[in-house]
DNA sequence: TAGCAAACTGTTATCGCTAACATAAACTAG
DNA sequence: CTAGTTTATGTTAGCGATAACAGTTTGCTA
């Protein structure tokens, strides 16, 4: 910058300011000034930038786990809106836990983050103090709270599992079940949606609910739907917490030779992409992850602007897709 | 930091050296730093650390495509070997873009990162030139390369592709085709790989391929199957470059009631979970992407660490997987 | 045309930390 | 017991940029 500065005979701020306030530079200067950068390749600093007081441009992400597509599809949208931006992720991982989260967060404080984007809105007491102590804004992601000072974009977990398990006995079954594995906060929502669904319509029997901890994945709902079968073979309709399970549970079905959904209903939840495709398609809830993740970013550089935005939270909803397997 | 130092009764240089390098400094000393740090609620400042010539403990990492899973799961591999080492990845996303490849490098030099990953090893020229320039090393991953200089780890794609041509020929397939679509260059190493084991057995005819530049996806596999049929309908086996396509293949036969493989035999590469599961069960060529990514940032700190690799070049390899559908 | 505001550029002082060198104390060898 | 070495801490001087304030010039109004 100084090698800049003195070769088009200005002083460093008129350097720094030609490329960060542009408006704030007569033209002729400007031209000069960006002439001799592009003659010395100058790379700007961003770390010294950072330290001088102009933004850090970070943007932490944490999300619980990066094998999981709804994870990535929201990180996905998360960076289509802020790379335009000039903004950079910062990109935890928490497995699940609040307490890697916490960590996690204390060590990208260091970092200068500018602002954070979080999963959920199951944190550690701890975590949401330190969240209201910091200056840089916080969006959570993919639930929804009423929690004051709050900002959050997502949907109801809770409402997503009740209309899957009102479907359900909209079609006419009576002997659901609910299978889940990977029991994070949302999971446990959507346990719970259908719980108050089934109590609703009196059907409620916690003998058909099969909850695992382990990561889910096709395989496990493979085994998952020999397991609940196995224990209840009465039920007529399974619906699994994620449609990883779901599929899984329908390509054992076809292996088993058990009629979806002649003899058993399979439903899932998030609408992947081979769901609409398996045979017999998969009945779900179709989850608008990478919105949410386009909606957190956006709402997250209104308040990076100093904007105050119209609302706290944004509900974006979800739609219940019925196909052929229920 | 200073306050620590006026409180602990030494200067900075301690404080600093107490967390970076504790061995040179006295055991109370640095309980009695440790201590006051903890009281203060001190953060240490990753930002003013880089700027005064510490690793800025950044990692940039370069992949086409965030909603690809073969590149999640690679970054997941990195990941989970950089972060326990304190490193940070900036993701950048090229959209198989060489041009937009060299930009984001451009951009994400300025956060003096410590070490590059990138993604393949078809780089613009005046990309290899300034990677040269650099002093930070650059580890190249998903395919392996002879040039001078260059760390990568990967696995030739051309050989699995002739792998898996060579296994429908062993099973007894004559008129065998190739689909491909997003053609980048693993893409078309593949493609070359089948081409040269069809002219090798002198079978080969280009009528039977079918290569489009529009992303994968399960759903375009569909309709590539379709494609494909109605030019070349008398075709016995089809090698789809990636598994997403061959499951929306798959998934087309049996809607088309196509018996796999007994009328038409189906294959992919990548093994994606799900082909496992499929029926039939998809035969594929399984990559080792989660171990790329491990072995590029096994490969990356080494760099860092000053040390020299025993090889520059990493071939891990990949595997036949046999299943029903061929 | 005085008087003042707006537009542009410059000066100075950091931001928080660490490299490099300097010093002091403790140890070692012959 | 001296000289050289090691170990532990301190001093000084930046890293490369920007904020805040200070000039200087230009333009406009009455």
């Amino acid at each position: 910058m100084a090698d800049i500065a003195r070769l088009a005979g200005v002083s460093t701020i008129t350097v720094s300011r030609a490329f960060k306030k542009p408006d704030l530079v007569t033209e002729e200067l400007r031209t000069r000034i960006f002439t001799h950068a592009e003659k010395l390749g100058y790379v700007p600093n961003r770390v010294a930038s950072a330290l001088a007081g102009a933004p850090s441009m970070n943007v932490v992400v944490l999300i619980p786990s990066m094998t999981n597509m709804v994870f990535v599809e929201m990180l996905a949208g998360i960076h289509d809106v802020l790379h335009p931006r000039g903004y950079q992720m910062l990109i935890g991982v928490t497995r699940y836990s609040p307490l890697e989260e916490e960590r996690l967060l204390q060590t990208y404080l260091e970092f200068l983050p500018d602002g954070l984007l979080l999963t959920g809105i199951d944190h550690l007491p701890s975590t949401w103090n330190r969240l209201e102590a910091l200056r840089q804004p916080t969006v959570h992601m993919m639930e929804t709270t009423d929690r004051p000072g709050c900002y959050c974009v997502g949907f109801s977990q809770f409402d997503g599992g009740y209309a899957m398990a009102r479907h359900l006995l909209d079609q006419g079954y009576r002997r659901i079940a609910f299978v889940a594995a990977q029991l994070d906060p949302r999971t446990l929502a959507r346990a719970d949606g259908y719980r108050q669904a089934l109590r609703d319509a009196d059907l409620y029997d916690p003998r058909r609910e099969l909850l695992v901890p382990e990561p889910s994945s096709i395989s496990m709902g493979a085994n998952l739907l020999d397991q609940l079968l196995a224990e209840a073979p009465d039920c007529d309709a399974i619906f699994f917490c994620n449609d990883d399970l779901a599929q899984g549970a329908l390509f054992q079905c076809q292996r088993r030779k058990i009629e979806v959904p002649k003899q058993l209903a399979i439903a899932g939840f998030n609408d992947l992409p081979a769901s609409g495709w398996t045979l017999p398609s998969l009945t779900t809830i179709a989850t608008p992850r990478y919105q949410v993740g386009r909606q957190s970013a956006n709402l997250l550089l209104t308040l990076l602007e100093g904007k105050q935005p119209t609302v706290p939270t944004y509900d974006l909803g979800f739609s219940l897709v019925t196909r052929e397997s229920t």
